[in-house]
RNA sequence: GCCGGGGUGGCGGAACUGGUAGACGCACAGGACUUAAAAUCCUGAGAUGGCCUAAAAACCUUCAUGUGGGUUCGAUUCCCACCCUCGGUACCA
């Protein structure tokens, strides 16, 4: 063992602490601020690999922004709420508190073996008073406001957590925690109203230079439509029947839609069986099979959410004795009760379009429901586009589809005149039906007489097309119809079509889109493969649409929401943001009920408004704070008789969307932090964190941020400049590290074994650190980062003990009056420059290699000076900091390495550095050539062609053409 | 199904805006040191074929970045089609 880790692991650490190195002085003015934020852990008792990946290695970015003059602020703390403090208090009668308390401190001892360079002063943990008592003001901020709500809902809850979930931590229909099927419930809850935010969060999404893929995720959630809301009336007008006042009846059901355009098709309404309308009187009298609609709503009801997701078959129950008015087409339509329908999303009733929507598709099938065909896909042809100025002809066209069952090949057309392959095809004549057309172009164009079992797949299709053969364009809808061949009978085709074409049996694998010359082609292999059955749902032409028919659908989408009275809407999928928990380990909610059971938030004066300690926290289904009789003392004795808790705590997501604001004035008595510090370093710069994170945790940090900025407390309305998600560490077997599965790594055994260094290392080693990935711990590439480590502490002490100017020349070890040759000068100057670019980009992987092939480099022999050992030494200092300050002291330098500004260079090393020239001939290489950057492409040309192998692969011949690019590669074409 | 990543040696990965594919490392093989082992150091290596050999080195040929096409003097990188894989999401009208 080259060095002992244990010892300089300890002193340097000791070292840090005695120098105070990693207090950031936060109202510092002489430095650019940075805010390098990570996670906070939740502290569930031990440090695992996963922390040391997210810590240790943001650690090194820590490091490398100080050394380059920023002043950073990296601090730390506890997500100390939640769940797991609640079962250990269960299982082993602990209590929460202590549990989370002793948990934290056996964490803080494994974090300082990390060697972070951590700013414990300004340490945050959320159960503690101090910082839930300003989450329990900025919740009555946000209820003053009106962003806080309580209302009844139907709420996901999970039977074993004994507590409701939101709509974010529901995953497949089971609880995101413990994976036991969520269930239903009707429950008054606190609501925060993201909604109201929806918008914002989307278009903020846009300014932010985060990854694509996370802007995108957030996207989907938030999940935005544009469509309009639409009117259907009902028949008959029941609204003189209403019986009771508190009956709102409207008399029409009203559809969100995305595609008001299809409403010539809408052949029936659908309500969701959570509709309010169905429990309203003057609809029921009028409804003939009630009892019949009540059974299938109580069944659907009765389903979890999980059972609903299983089964996909569509079911629902026709509302006999009423119907709506299609406002386009004045038709009298049936409504139906059906659980396809969510009540929860735009408002609860659809118009349903089988004919071009999948689900109404599948809906009308089953039940027999007209199915009306009102836009028709349209093609240009890219092959034979429409010439312009030449005549304009529209015919109506069938194309017929020929299997011969003995085989499966298709009957096709290849043309003699034009490169095209296509089916029988021809126009239809006037009052000829599409099957006898498409029969009788067979029969003309390709002599079979037989054909059996017709089908017409699917409606019309347009397409535009310029039709040599004629020389004019036509615009042709096209009918396609399949067959079978009966038998090998034909008939002799006429000599005019024989000119034109042969017929042939082709494999059906060979009919393509490219293959075949139609433009409808790809529509025709959709249909064949479902025989017709298939909703088509994208944009294209208004067939049978009134005054609309020929235009385009999306054009003509706005107009006719106007002719049918209809409006504008927009919809968001995400839901407004459930916050109660019956839960006893949480921030308590600062409410209090008055005698009439209306909410008030609790005055700031008597905030924090305690956690209270005589508890039971059994699951009973009721929140254990019930059970405090302390806690409806406190309400009685400061609001007076009658008025009662609040006994349901927060979402921890409540605490952890603010606690970034917290860091800056974590001690703060008087503010929840304070405004000029928050104006100096909010946004935070970079955020760091795994990529489970980015639609709950971020969306309600930015919602939290933007909420507040509307309240004037904060002056930035988004919290993080810059977003990174971080991968996953696997298991040495290469799956995902589980307690249950056995193959959880505790980082301690390597810590002790092979050095902090090494394994903080070895984790930023692994792959890049800017792209979620999955890597699996390897042992030996931990051993591999020791061993290089020791490389490097052997290396560098050969310049113990040496004067500061001395040099050491070919591996020698004497001292002499050498000059360093530029090449090796150039090698530090690039490495320099790599480390800090891959450093910004978290790219720790190839910065580290760029440490390793310079050594590689000063080991070879070559020459070394010990002011270039130095710079080495600092250029470690981030990725090993223990290493570092012990070569540093062993190099007799000053204070300590992490101290030091990092090393300069000199510019023009890197830009005079000679480069290698690639000689190609033809595109392939032959060889290289040494030549300055600078240089001319005449002077590369005869450098090029004085090499050997250029000489034999041009064979005597003159180059066509040169291709020079300065500094990469020259290319001879020959 | 839809959306978004990604497919490069035995493995993790590298290659900035089209310009030496496989950096750096692991594992592997051979060698040096050693009585021996460990440690350390040196060397080798995408595949295939050829040439020369006692054997190797060196040299050369061809094929190689999921598959098939295309653009280009030149493609891991750009375009089209497809396959596989990972992640997100799912009756959201």
């Amino acid at each position: 063992m080259a060095y002992d880790h244990r010892e300089i692991e300890k002193k340097a650490q000791e070292k840090w602490a005695g120098l105070d190195l990693y207090t950031t002085d936060l109202a510092d003015d002489t430095k650019d601020p940075y805010y390098l934020l990570f996670e906070f852990p939740y502290p569930s008792g031990d440090l695992h690999i996963g922390h040391w990946y997210a810590f240790a290695v943001t650690d090194i970015y820590a490091r490398l922004l100080r050394a380059q003059g920023k002043n950073v602020l990296f601090p730390i703390g506890f997500d100390a709420f939640g769940l797991p403090a609640e079962n250990a208090a269960m299982k082993h009668g602990e209590d929460p508190k202590e549990w989370t308390y002793a948990n934290m401190t056996r964490m803080r001892e494994q974090l300082k073996t990390m060697g972070g360079s951590f700013d414990w002063s300004k340490e945050v943990i959320t159960c503690e008073p101090s910082y839930y008592q300003w989450t329990q003001w900025l919740f009555t901020k946000l209820f003053e406001q009106g962003l806080a709500e309580r209302r009844k809902a139907s709420v996901k809850w999970c039977p074993k957590d004994q507590t409701v979930l939101a709509n974010e931590q529901v995953i497949d229909g089971c609880c995101e925690r413990c994976g036991t099927p969520v269930e239903e419930k009707w429950l008054t809850q606190w609501f925060l109203k993201i909604t109201d935010y929806a918008e914002r969060l989307l278009t903020g999404l846009d300014t932010l230079p985060w990854r694509e893929e996370i802007k995108e995720a957030q996207r989907a959630w938030i999940g935005k439509s544009e469509g309009a809301k639409l009117r259907f009336d009902l028949k008959p007008d029941f609204q003189g029947r209403t019986l009771e006042s508190r009956d709102i009846v409207s008399p029409y059901i009203e559809v969100f839609t995305t595609r008001p355009d299809t409403i010539f098709g809408a052949t029936y309404v659908v309500l969701a069986p959570e509709h309010p309308l169905l429990s309203t009187d003057g609809l029921t009298m009028s409804i003939t099979n009630k009892k019949e609609v009540e059974k299938y709503i109580n069944a659907t009801k009765k389903k979890t959410e999980r059972e609903r997701s299983e089964n996909k078959e569509k079911t629902g129950i026709c509302l006999e004795g009423i119907s709506a008015i299609n406002p386009a087409t004045k038709e009298e339509i049936p409504v139906y009760v059906a659980d396809y329908v969510l009540g929860s999303y735009g408002t609860g009733a659809v118009m349903a379009v089988p004919a071009h929507d999948e689900r109404d598709f599948e809906f009308a099938q089953k039940m027999n429901l007209p199915i009306k065909e009102v836009v028709i896909p349209e093609r240009i042809d890219k092959r034979n586009p429409p010439v312009e100025g030449k005549e304009i002809v529209e015919r109506r066209n069938v194309q017929a589809f020929v299997r011969n069952p003995k085989d499966g090949t298709i009957l096709c057309l290849r043309w003699k005149k034009h490169p095209w392959i296509t089916l029988p095809m021809g126009g239809i004549e006037e009052g000829e039906d599409v099957v006898a057309a498409a029969q009788r172009e067979v029969e003309e164009e390709t002599g079979y007489k037989n054909l059996k079992n017709p089908r017409v797949l699917g409606g019309e299709v347009r397409a535009e097309y310029f039709a040599a053969h004629k020389d004019k364009n036509r615009v042709s809808y096209t009918t396609l119809v399949s067959f079978d061949l009966e038998n090998d009978e034909q008939v002799p085709i006429a000599p005019e079509e024989e000119e034109e074409h042969e017929a042939y049996w082709e494999d059906p694998k060979k009919m393509t889109t490219t293959y075949m010359v139609h433009a409808e082609m790809d529509i025709w292999l959709a249909r064949l493969a479902h025989e017709g059955d298939i909703a088509y749902t994208e944009e294209g032409v208004l067939i049978n649409s009134g005054e609309f028919s020929g235009r385009r659908s999306e054009e003509a989408k706005w107009d006719i929401v106007d002719s049918v009275g209809g409006e504008k809407a927009t919809q968001y999928r995400i839901r407004d943001w459930l916050v109660s928990r019956q839960r006893y380990w949480g921030c308590p909610m600062p409410m209090v009920y008055d005698p009439e059971g209306k909410p008030h938030a609790i005055p700031s004066e008597h905030l924090p408004w305690l956690l209270p300690t005589d508890v039971d926290f059994k699951p009973t289904g009721e929140a254990p704070l019930a059970s405090s009789k302390e806690l409806k003392e406190r309400v009685t004795q400061i609001f007076g008789e009658g008025w009662t808790p609040e006994y349901d705590t927060l979402d921890t997501f409540v605490d952890s969307s603010w606690y970034f604001l917290r860091y800056l004035d974590p001690k703060d008595a008087h503010d929840f932090s304070d405004a000029s510090l928050m104006k100096k370093w909010m946004p935070v710069n970079r955020y760091s964190g795994g990529s489970e994170h980015t639609t709950m945790h971020l969306l309600y940090a930015r919602f939290f941020m933007k909420a507040l900025y509307d309240l004037a407390l904060v002056s930035v309305d988004e919290p993080f400049a810059e977003r990174f998600n971080r991968g996953l560490i696997m298991g040495p077997d290469g799956t995902k590290m589980s307690k249950s599965k056995g193959n959880v790594l505790n980082p301690d055994t390597f810590v002790q074994k092979y050095g902090a260094d090494a394994v903080r290392m070895y984790l930023a080693f692994i792959g890049p650190y800017n792209e979620p990935g999955n890597y699996p711990w390897s042992l030996d590439g931990v051993a591999a980062m020791r061993k290089f480590l020791e490389r490097v502490a052997r290396f560098v002490s050969k310049f113990e003990n040496l004067s500061p100017s001395s040099i050491i020349f070919s591996g020698n070890l004497e001292k002499g009056k050498r000059i360093i040759p530029n090449s090796i000068k150039s090698l530090v100057a690039e490495t320099n420059v790599k480390i800090s670019s891959d450093g910004d980009r978290f790219k720790f992987n190839t910065a580290i290699a760029a440490l390793m092939s310079l050594l590689n480099e000063f080991e070879k022999p070559l020459d070394a000076s010990k002011s270039m050992v130095k710079d080495y030494v600092i250029m470690l200092a981030p990725f090993a900091p223990h290493l570092a300050e012990h070569l540093w002291e062993k190099l007799e330098g000053e204070g300590s390495v992490h101290e030091q500004s990092w090393p300069e260079f000199d510019e023009s090393l890197i830009a005079s550095r000679e480069n290698e020239v690639i000689v190609q001939v033809g595109g392939r290489r032959r060889g290289s050539i040494r030549i300055s950057p600078s240089a001319e492409e005449s002077e590369a040309l005869t450098e090029a062609l004085k090499l050997p192998t250029v000489v034999t692969a041009l064979g005597g011949k003159e180059p066509k053409r040169v291709v020079f690019v300065a500094g990469k590669v020259i290319n001879l074409v020959v």
